[in-house]
DNA sequence: CAATGTATGTACTAGTTAGTTAGTTATACG
DNA sequence: CGTATAACTAACTAACTAGTACATACATTG
C-alpha cells in the first residue's frame, strides 16, 4: 500500500498524468453519453467512474456540452482511421464490394457505442456534428473506397453506370446501422435478435447479396 | 373577453373535459419526448405547453415515466391501425411488394415523431416497450401482408423460396427508418438531405426496386 | 532549492426538476 | 336545489445537478 508501480492499472491515485486523466474522462464519458444519452447522463456520475474528480472534467473539458462533443468527436475520427485501412483496390470489382460491405457490417457490429452516439447525436438534429470544426471536414475513406470501385466496376461493363456512390453508401449503412441501433425494438416486436451470432454470417451475406443484386440489375 | 364559445379553438379554459385534456397533454408529451428524449424532456414544459397544470399530468398520467409510456403505447397503436388498413391482396406478388414498400416508405416519412421515439426507445433498449402489455403482444399487421404476398409469389414460382418475411420487413424497414432517423449526421457528413422531396421519387423506386430484384434472384 | 505554473481535491451554491400538499370549482345526479 | 364527486389550480418542497471558489500538492526549470 505504500509505493506504487508507475503504471498501477485501476486502483491508486497514479500520480500526476495529464494526458492520462484526460482520456479516462473521456472514456468513461463516451461510455455514459452512449449509454443514456446527453441529458440523461450525469455528470457527478462520469466524474465517479473515474479515478479522478468532477473538478477535472471542468478543468479539462470546460462543461457537459464540450465534453460530449469531444467524446463525439474522438468517436468520428476513430471510427475514420479504421475505415482508413481498407484497402479492396487490388480485388475484382465485386469482390470489392463484398469486402467493404462485410467490413463495414464487422465495424458496427462491434463499435455499437459509436452507432449508439450517432443514433443520439441525431435525436439533436446533428446540432454538435454540425458545429464541430474537428467534424465538419473529416472525409469518408468508406465512400472514397466504393467510389472507386464503382468506376472500376462500370469501366469492366459489370455494374450498371446509374448508381450514385453515396446511395450505395446509404443502403449499406442503413442495413449495419439499423441492425444495431433498432435491435432492442425490433426484437421486442418480432422476437428475433438481429445481433443473435447463430445469424450473422447470414446477415452478412445478405447484405453483400443485396447490394451486389442491385449494382448488376438491368438498370 | 366576457364569454367564450363552447368549444372555442386555443385560448379559453374551455371547460371541464377530462378526456379533452388527458389527450392535450397526451399529444403535448409526445411531442415534446420525440423531440428532446425522455431525460431531455421537462415535466413542467409539457405542462406549459398545454392549457392545463402539471398537476393534471400527474393526475391523469400518474408521472413522467408513465407519460412516455403512453405516448410510446398511442404512437405504436396509432401506427398499427394505419398499417391494418393495408390491402395489396388482389394485386400481382411484384406489384404487392412494390406498393407494400411504398407504403412503408411513405408511412416513416409521415410520421417522423414515430421514428425519433422509436430511435429513443432504443436509447433505452426498448425497456418501456418490453414492459408495456397495450404494447408486449400488439401484432404488425405489415408483417402479415408481406407474409402472404411472398407465400403467393413462391407458389407462383417468381419469388426464391428461401426467403423469411422478417428479413424483408427488416431490410424494408431498415431502408426507410434509416432514411428519417440518420437524416441529420448523413446530411452533416454527406451534404445529402435523404429527405429532400427532389429526390423523394429516386429513394421510393429505389427501395422497391431493391427488394424485388432480392426476392427475384437465383436463391 | 526556490519559484512558478500545472494538476488536483474538497466543499459549496444557485438553479432546476419531479413530484406533492392542500385546497377550489364545475358538473351530474338525487 | 343541494351535495357528492370528478376535474382542476396554485404554491410548495425535497432532491438533484451543473458548475465554481478556494485551497493545495506536485513537478519542472532556472
Amino acid at each position: 500500500m505504500a509505493t506504487q508501480t508507475p503504471d498501477s492499472p485501476a486502483a491508486a491515485p497514479a500520480a500526476r498524468d495529464a494526458e492520462r486523466t484526460r482520456a479516462e474522462i473521456l472514456a468513461v464519458a463516451t461510455r455514459e453519453f452512449a449509454d443514456k444519452g446527453f441529458a440523461g447522463a450525469r455528470v457527478d456520475e462520469i466524474a465517479a467512474k473515474t479515478r479522478t474528480t468532477k473538478r477535472m472534467i471542468y478543468y479539462y473539458f470546460g462543461g457537459k456540452e464540450r465534453l460530449y462533443v469531444s467524446a463525439l468527436e474522438q468517436a468520428y475520427t476513430g471510427i475514420r482511421a479504421l475505415e482508413q485501412q481498407v484497402d479492396v483496390e487490388h480485388l475484382d470489382p465485386a469482390e470489392a464490394i463484398r469486402q467493404l460491405t462485410a467490413l463495414t457490417f464487422d465495424h458496427h457490429e462491434s463499435h455499437p457505442e459509436f452507432i449508439r452516439l450517432v443514433s443520439i447525436e441525431n435525436i439533436h438534429r446533428a446540432r454538435h456534428l454540425v458545429r464541430s470544426e474537428i467534424l465538419a471536414g473529416l472525409a469518408n475513406p468508406a465512400l472514397d473506397a466504393l467510389t472507386r470501385i464503382l468506376v472500376r466496376g462500370r469501366a469492366a461493363g459489370r455494374f450498371r453506370d446509374d448508381v450514385d456512390p453515396i446511395d450505395v453508401h446509404m443502403m449499406i449503412s442503413a442495413f449495419c446501422v439499423f441492425r444495431t441501433a433498432n435491435r432492442y425494438t425490433f426484437n421486442a416486436i418480432f422476437q428475433r435478435d438481429m445481433l443473435d451470432p447463430a445469424r450473422r454470417d447470414h446477415y452478412r451475406t445478405m447484405i453483400g447479396d443485396l447490394v451486389l443484386e442491385y449494382l448488376t440489375a438491368a438498370g
